[in-house]
DNA sequence: CTGAAAGCGCTTACAG
DNA sequence: CTGAAAGCGCTTACAG
């Protein structure tokens, strides 16, 4: 009884293995009485094939691959659905796997290639930018990053990329903020760790407010990281130095309902006090109430384009790709104009 | 350059393959010199290993599995890290696995304990009723289910579990809300899909009205799934029955979070107009605003617990055992007493 | 400290 | 439609 394997079987069928095996594979070469004859034994004896065997021997899957940065991130779920719809839609599989923070990206991506003989990958977040482009060129199975900039010029051709213009966003969002009469604008975005994106945004808030002939005051700014209460902790702060703020932006959502929850719990109003605005779009934001208005990433176009790269290239041997998606400011209640 | 193994490298290093796996699996029984020309090598050439190949031949590895069911549940994800923390604490590695809603869990969970040779798997839901117990036992691989209910007697044996008592945490929720004074109150719940903890929540919900001599009307009960929109849907229609409903018990805090946004949308208060309690706890329900009262799962808790029952068992040699945790009830700011 | 050999559980041409 | 045989890339006694 313990642990079957095809060998077990196939005895106990008074056939080969390479006959349990087709059945298993579900090839049509196989008689029906014997294949039924064998899925009854298997159903019976409980056999379970053991995959990495199977894996090891294949020579090519039928599964696109997909590597999520960070064990919970609520922006990435509705990526993920898209993405997973989009492979099924293809007739591939899809089979996904999460990434530690502190995991070199690009080896737990080669690994993941090897070990499950991947079609394809796409990666959600994560650093590429230091790679070696022969060994992903000879791996000869296509990768795209979603949701992560590539940043040396000499990877981009190496692996295909589809993110959002984040400078540019971030610039709406504070030329938003100014166009309705706000002078004092805070900003939480994240630190060090974060390489390029908090980079990015600060400097769209940064740009936004030069065009408004805004100095930018670096007491304004503070750190986060990506969760609730760094929002909260910011936003405090930042009320704390009573520098006359009437508006914030958080480079995330996440930050910007911590924040907008500092206010609230001193009393404060969103918006009439403060005005918020936020980075993302995920699902929390338009049932926190007020509703915030936020900066709304294309999360279903995001994996769509992702896997439509993915195929080009697998199918129609098309080059690596980098494409940038339109973002979308959208207004919901937690924004004010004032005077 | 392509896809190098472990002979490609013996070769190149002119040792045998068996000295290169002593290297990969950092044995001390390897000369200083010989580990560093290997190493150099393999880090020249990119070398990584292939994981099936390895996962075949191991006869144990020193990792504990997690198989978490639904892609994405921020419920989950506090049990998740406390598990992690628990198991690098015991010197164990972890595998994070996800489920899809529509698989078989028991299934699923021995073939990951095959594939990857694990030494103990814990699941954060799923049903586990309906398996061959002896195909568990033969396995000899614990199983720890966390956040779901064993409810066949002859299950239990074959499989530990860590659990809330669900009807008598919803009892508690709902006879608190009758001690404010409440009568007219609403449930959002799930439905037929769920097995068992939707059930065990609205029957604590009638057994508190009974114990308030309070009848049970159909009318105050909707169904709703694991969503804000589901809850939001759901309270709009027990408040457009105009059934002079004072309080609302959702049984799931995102179902809280979307039924709370369908009466503040409507301009009525929490909980002036409207008391409203969630169940479970999850940081959302401390940043919404109101913060929502609700009925805390002690998450860590349940985490630990299950990695220290699955230790005992791998360690001790015990017996599946199956505890259940005492929850608690978090007075926020969404219900207040009436009259 | 190192190598040769067997084998983990499958799949895949090949032959019949 | 079915079977015998080779081999995927590793690890692990065993021998030296």
């Amino acid at each position: 009884m313990q642990n079957l394997n095809i060998k077990d079987i196939a005895k106990i069928a008074g056939v080969a293995p390479s006959t349990v095996s087709r059945v298993l594979n579900n090839r049509p070469d196989v008689n029906e009485d014997t294949r039924e004859k064998i899925l009854k034994i298997m159903d019976e004896y409980n056999y379970i094939p053991n995959n990495s065997a199977r894996n090891l021997k294949i020579i090519e899957s039928n599964t696109i691959g997909v590597l999520v940065k960070g064990i919970y991130n609520p922006f990435f779920s509705k990526i993920i659905q898209s993405i997973e719809e989009k492979i099924r839609e293809k007739g591939y599989s899809m089979t996904l796997n999460y990434n530690y923070d502190d995991s070199n990206d690009i080896e737990t991506a080669i690994e993941l290639i090897k070990e499950k003989r991947l079609k394809g990958l796409v990666c959600l977040g994560g650093n590429f930018d230091d790679l070696d482009i022969e060994q992903i060129q000879s791996l000869s199975t296509p990768i795209v990053v979603a949701s992560s900039n590539i940043i040396e010029k000499k990877n981009r051709k190496a692996l295909s990329s589809v993110t959002i213009d984040n400078e540019k966003a971030a610039f709406e969002a504070v030329d938003y903020l100014c166009s309705l009469g706000h002078e004092k604008i805070g900003i939480i975005t994240t630190g060090e760790s974060d390489r390029s994106i908090g980079r990015l945004r600060t400097s769209g808030y940064k740009k936004a407010l030069e065009k408004h002939c805004i100095e930018f005051d670096p007491k304004l700014l503070e750190i986060g990281e990506y969760t609730f209460d760094s929002g909260y902790d910011a936003m405090n702060k930042l009320l704390d130095k009573n520098l006359g703020l009437t508006a914030l932006f958080a480079t995330s959502d996440i930050m910007a309902i911590g924040a907008a929850k500092a206010v609230l719990s001193k009393g404060l109003s969103v918006p009439d006090d403060i005005s918020i605005i936020g980075f993302d779009d995920i699902e929390y934001t338009s049932y926190f109430h007020p509703s915030l208005t936020t900066i709304k990433q294309p999360q279903e176009d995001i994996g769509h384009e992702s896997v439509r790269i993915l195929f080009e290239i697998l199918q129609e041997k098309k080059k690596h790709r980098h494409i940038i998606l339109e973002t979308e400011l959208v207004a919901r209640d937690s924004c004010k104009a004032i005077k």
